[in-house]
DNA sequence: GCCAACTGCAAGTCTGGGGTTGCATTTGGA
DNA sequence: TCCAAATGCAACCCCAGACTTGCAGTTGGC
């Protein structure tokens, strides 16, 4: 019904794993400066190219990361999109529960007088 | 010299990785509806109780929830301040991806015609 | 045409952390 | 007073996933 998390109780788990990884937010944040290729990723990062390809596709699983060739090389961009709906509906989430507790608390010391 | 991500560079994957969990993102949309103990919860969800306990004490250490006793019971509440610091920095982040990826677009574009 | 460089696939290792069970301890409240 | 119910601590199991190494396949570009 909708792909946002507050559509429906979904778990919007999955893209908070996607970011929960320090590798994976260190290449997601070097992608926002620049695109760049998993092979001249894995020359600025301390790990090898293989662990850079898997986290790139889970990034891309997320929709936080595109890619296209270049020539030979296949370039991957981070896009900020999925990024700000997830803000969005975090920042509906924690409004609401912000909400809650004010109107508990209201009805409680009035209720009390 | 801040305490948001967009601060510094700051890795921001340890409040993610609070989210990161299923059960635990249960757990905390949960106590945004009503606070609760972990005993009730443990009633409630399909994990036993000390699986819970852990869980709200990493929310705790993310600062997404909070703890006071009400008789013999611990309760906690889900708090919205540290989301939607989150939300707005991602927020921020995403927006500055954007830009730059337009900009290098439009600059593509005006220097090949 | 050829080679350097990039991508893709396949095991295989090992640590983190989610989950459980069991028991000890405390304490609210009828 | 006394018990039911809540919390806390500890040892343990188990698997997802982060990372590596090694090799095979493709292709751009001089």
């Amino acid at each position: 019904m909708s792909t946002t998390l507050t559509g429906g109780d979904a778990a919007p788990t999955a893209v908070f794993a996607a970011l929960a990884d320090d590798t994976r937010w260190r290449i997601l944040t070097r992608l926002g400066e620049a695109p760049a290729s998993a092979s001249a990723l894995a020359r600025e990062l301390p790990v090898s190219r293989q662990a850079i390809v898997k986290h790139l596709e889970v990034l891309r699983g997320a929709g936080l990361v595109e890619a296209h060739t270049v020539g030979r090389e296949l370039v991957h961009r981070a896009l900020g999109g999925r990024l700000s709906d997830v803000a969005r509906d975090l920042d509906r989430i924690a409004a609401a529960w912000d909400r809650r507790l004010a109107d508990i608390k209201r009805l409680a010391e009035g209720g009390e007088v």
